[in-house]
DNA sequence: GATTGATCTGAACGCTGGTTCAGTTAATAT
DNA sequence: ATATTAACTGAACCAGCGTTCAGATCAATC
């Protein structure tokens, strides 16, 4: 065996992932071609086929590797016990971690309808995983009496969209940082959840 | 001149726009070929060009045409002076509105960097109009006392968010009734808002 | 310095895309 | 009947698509 130290399959293959990301994210999906995503690298269009089946896998990758990372990095989270304290800290790790990536929260969002039926699904099924972390955080609160809601069930799915929503208009370099925007946000998720709330 | 009563123009052309508004839904814009709509409307591809420039106009057109009738709609609303009266009409107006057409608003988030600039300014202009008509609202009831937020301008865009997040999940047929939901997103827009918060 | 094999090029493949247009069809008006 | 013309067909144009692959390249090994 030959090139190992210096090879560049170490470099071309991210790089691969990162134009693709980029480019998926700012056109679209079915409007990138694969040689554009090989001029970015500074490659020809070929030499990506040394790296992926084909195109659908690149696009089922960045998902896949998204929602994995997202889940894992839940379950690294050391949580309160308190629900209020819980809701917070969820809070503030769903920003944290949403903002980061902007891209992939938009593509994961955009593009799961260019992907196959069983690509499609494996996707969902992490995306309910989630779902489910949020929905039985509102449902424990609620039965211990710290959140007034409607209908927890709404509750989570209205407090995700508005959470999520963030990356649409914020920027790092904005009016806001942050850490100012977590706490803006722990405020309205405590007011959405009706801590404190008159019974 | 021939062909006036019983001419297809009326018929073919609206035809078009929904078969268009339909397959750009579910497939996005970039993955729908002319010849697919065509088919679905009836018709060889050549006869959409009858009522199209292209296909790029036929996207702008439903963008455009529902960011319209969104304001246009709202316009002519009658909203009461109260703060929480006009916000829980704002709700029940928003929720109406988008969940009578998902896929409008599916695409009007979707496919807006498949836009011209110039088309694509176009239609921001009228988000933003939009937007400003829901931070109006929310700071008025700030200023009169009658909500309690964070930030007026943050809180605007959860409050979007969070209700037009409605569309992704809700269905007709569903478990919920609109009436009832827009009792619940009633409810929970006042507990964001800060309605009767603690000063 | 010859060998090896991972990495990449460059050209080609078959196919499909948006768009055009000369010609056909058929509903109205005269 | 005939003339008129909106509405549509069907075929073509060519650029560009994803993908393949024989061959070139070159760093690491022996």
């Amino acid at each position: 065996m030959a090139r190992k130290t210096g090879s560049h399959s170490e470099i071309t293959g991210p790089k691969i992932k990162q134009a693709a990301l980029e480019l998926f994210a700012r056109h679209g999906f079915a409007a990138v071609t694969m040689r554009q995503i090989a001029a970015r690298v500074g490659v020809q269009a070929g030499a990506i086929y040394n790296y992926t089946p084909d195109k659908q896998a690149l696009l089922f990758d960045l998902l896949h590797g998204h929602m994995a990372d997202l889940l894992t990095r839940w379950a690294e989270e050391q949580v309160p016990h308190d629900p209020v304290a819980a809701l917070e800290h969820f809070v503030a790790f769903h920003l944290d971690f949403h903002i980061q990536r902007p891209e992939l929260v938009f593509i994961s969002y955009m593009e799961l309808r260019n992907l196959t039926e069983e690509n499609f699904k494996a996707i969902e099924e992490k995306r309910s995983r989630y779902e489910k972390i949020v929905y039985d955080m509102i449902l424990k609160g609620v039965l211990s009496g710290d959140f007034q809601v409607p209908d927890a069930k709404i509750t989570s799915f209205a407090l995700i969209a508005m959470l999520t929503g963030v990356v649409d208009w914020f920027r790092e370099d904005g009016r806001l940082s942050s850490d100012e925007l977590t706490r803006q946000y722990c405020a309205l998720a405590r007011q959405t959840l009706g801590v404190n709330a008159p019974a």
